[in-house]
DNA sequence: AGAGGACATGTGCCTAGGGACATGTGAAGA
DNA sequence: TCTTCACATGTCCCTAGGCACATGTCCTCT
């Protein structure tokens, strides 16, 4: 239940409405963790119930905006505090890596030459996001300071991941046998 | 629905029973994509029912050991092939470190210690894992030489992340204004 | 005046996943 | 003989998440 406690800790930051949530989910905060509107606006309403948040103001076109409150600050303090990590790398590009033997080898160099593509790409990107932040674009309040250390360790495991598909590609080529190849070839 | 075709991989090497592929997911996958049996046996029964895979025997203690079929290696070649990757990097630490600026310096501190030691420790665990497959000590057959590939990716991204976890530490320390501290100090 | 697009919030359904509960077998050792 | 443990398979329920559908408003530009 992180959606839970992403969103009580945007709302930490100040009021926000769930359409400005949705926002920060499909940009910074959603290449960690994806979320739709629908899920979130669920679990507004939820958190309200639990008196985690509460409304803190309404605006034109229906715009409703919560303000954490006390119980909140204290739930997620205590969850970043108390509550064990999750450390599973639940990645598919690593799932996939386990069966790299059943593609052709013009299949795997052609994919992991895509992906390195990809990963070099995603961790460039962040890079420049991350000098913006340096050069002070963003002010230097607390949450900004917490979003350049996500940003970096988005960039370490990006350009990880993009080393590793490159390394992958010049690893002594697989497969001298390959049990039901008859299927494709 | 990678659960799916994480089941169909593993029995492209072979024929095996729900225990057997369970214990797999308890160990070198699980810890990239974790499964419980329930979930794997009532894959097993769809998988079956959709032809990809077939019952090879059925041995003592009700075992049941199932064979993938020829359009079981065609459907897992045409997902490794064509199917898009999904790169979100689906990181608990990674959300949590969104936050950090809501942790006091000593608390984030500690925190940051032990996410290092863990990373380092599972990249170290990962790496004599790998040292002992080039020793050769499990064979060089396809599906070993991939199992290689994949914990290579898990020894970078843990180094990855051990290494931030390090840098984290020496940023510039966060929190000139924390608000709503009084809650908790 | 009308159209298009960003703003804004929801419902409903289906699948995936986690965890508790339930049951039974075969082998090894005390 | 009895106990214990690894082997082995399943059901059930609840929550989380993805996706389609539905609705309405305010502003800007033509």
């Amino acid at each position: 239940m992180s959606l839970r406690h992403g969103l009580l800790g945007l709302l930490a930051e100040g009021p926000a409405s769930g359409y400005d949530l949705t926002q920060h989910f499909q940009t910074a905060l959603g290449t960690v963790w994806p979320a739709q509107h629908p899920k979130i606006y669920a679990e507004l309403t939820r958190l309200a119930e639990d008196g985690l948040i509460e409304v803190e103001s309404l605006g034109p076109r229906g715009r409703k905006a919560y303000r954490i409150t006390g119980s909140g600050l204290v739930e997620i303090r205590r969850w970043l505090a108390e509550e064990p990590v999750d450390h599973t790398l639940r990645q598919e590009p690593l799932l996939r890596a386990f069966f790299f033997w059943l593609m052709t080898p013009e299949q795997l160099d052609a994919h992991l030459r895509q992906e390195a593509a990809f990963f070099s790409a995603a961790a460039e990107q962040l890079r420049s996001f991350a000098a913006a932040k340096d050069r002070g674009e963003f002010g230097s309040a607390p949450p900004t300071q917490s979003v350049r250390i996500a940003i970096e360790a988005g960039i370490r495991l990006y350009g990880a991941l993009a080393e590793w598909a490159e390394w992958a590609r010049d690893a002594p080529p697989v497969l001298p046998e390959r049990p039901g190849a008859e299927i494709i070839d």
